[in-house]
DNA sequence: CGTCGAATTAACGTATACATTAGATTTCCC
DNA sequence: GGGAAATCTAATGTATACGTTAATTCGACG
């Protein structure tokens, strides 16, 4: 049930506009965006634009701007007469995500190998890695979550190539919800933070077969634990 | 200088509604999308929402909505004062699509390999790689960047992965008035067909491995070919 | 009692109106 | 003549208005 308080979107778009004012179209974006990212929102959830717009105190206007990008990233569906619907992911779909999130951050994970960065550029990979265990040490499991959604993210980040980085993390946010509520599903995560330290190794070592390899098999093995759990729940919609 | 005649759009979204009649949102969208891809509005074009809505014949509502489809795509970008602005694609930026468009491709010939699909299947495949050589034959460039174009998308379309599908088709887009523009600076493209059936092959085989380490290669050269192109003569904004 | 259809309602798609504000222009001063 | 400030212009961002049309309700009929 609980899930991690805070939520940071991907937010790949201009929403996240420095120190200039936002429009009420970044605001109503960036809004409901948590909403549903926050479980606020649950999947299935259908509202009109209108109860929208006056929920947020706006006209609808910079709200269905707004849709439009939800839309487009694919957590929300606009249905003709009954206003945006909070888009469930079924089995089937999470493992298509996964699928693309998988050979997107692998080949960051590769991409970045060949770089051979120093160990001062990897530093937040390795600081993410080592919360995760302190969290896990500590049962915080809202903790682990957020520690293991940084490696993941600055892994992107640091992979060079902003295109595929901006198209993971957008990706990467269609699958925040269903990891949060299988978060308790499942086993403690003590593999995770392994796994995390052989790619960091393998990167160090610029072997960049290697974290490829190591990267894909760490995210094929949390896919599949994620689809068990959401067929054997029949948690059809998340 | 020529281009082929007509853009296919990958069209991503529901604007390819059936018989339903499309909102002047879905036809604004096309239309501008289609001049953008035509190279009737090239890139670095800037032009005012209420200009192009009045050469549509529509509000400014729908144009806008429109744009925001079209900016999250990245074939546009809205600038506060002087509308909307095609986006010029520099080298770099275009390594970093094509990168992107090769690590979804590659994975689709890997999944379809897997799947050990029929030779029935996979005949649109052929079907291509054969026009392709037909046309280099005519000496019809034009058609042969077609179904060059067609081999790719429907390689993407038989991997089975909708997300898949639907993210390299929209990266795909982009590349598309690139690798128009260098159609004719480039020597003949005699080896494409080669590679195509060199990944058919293996795709056939149920070689996944091989499918995948082929069309990368295949995808790792096209992109150098172009990449050299752009930066040779200086094709900054493209 | 159930079903089909007309009237009603309401939400959207689109157009229009309007205040705001970035750029452009002009004017004024040195 | 040059530069800076004030003014003006115009394009946007947002609100509002309105016609269209899908969903719903109600009623007549079988």
């Amino acid at each position: 049930m609980s899930e991690a308080p805070e939520v940071k979107t991907a937010d790949s778009t201009k929403a996240a506009a420095k120190t200039a004012k936002p429009s009420r179209t970044d605001l109503a974006y960036r809004e409901i965006k948590q909403r549903i990212m926050g479980n606020i929102f649950p999947p299935g959830l259908q509202v009109l634009e209108q109860d929208l717009a006056a929920q947020l105190g706006m006209s609808r206007t910079p709200v269905r701007e707004a849709l439009i990008r939800l839309e487009q990233e694919g957590l929300v569906a606009i249905t003709p007469r009954r206003g945006m619907r909070v888009v469930p992911i079924a089995a089937d779909d999470m493992r298509e995500i996964y699928e693309v999130m998988t050979v997107l951050e692998t080949r960051a994970a590769e991409r970045l190998a060949e770089r051979k960065p120093s160990r001062a550029e990897i530093q937040p990979l390795i600081d993410a890695t080592e919360d995760m265990d302190r969290a896990l040490d500590d049962g915080d499991l809202d903790a682990w979550a957020k520690a293991d959604e940084r490696f993941h993210r600055q892994l992107l980040e640091l992979s060079g190539n902003r295109r595929l980085t901006t198209m993971a993390l957008g990706i990467f946010d269609l699958a925040h919800r269903t990891r949060m509520v299988t978060l308790r599903m499942r086993p403690l995560p003590r593999k995770s933070s392994k796994d995390h330290i052989a790619v960091i190794e393998a990167i160090l070592a610029g072997d960049s077969a290697k974290a490829r390899k190591l990267h894909a098999e760490h995210r094929l093995e949390a896919m599949e634990l994620l689809i068990g759990i959401l067929e054997r729940y029949k948690l059809a919609t998340t």
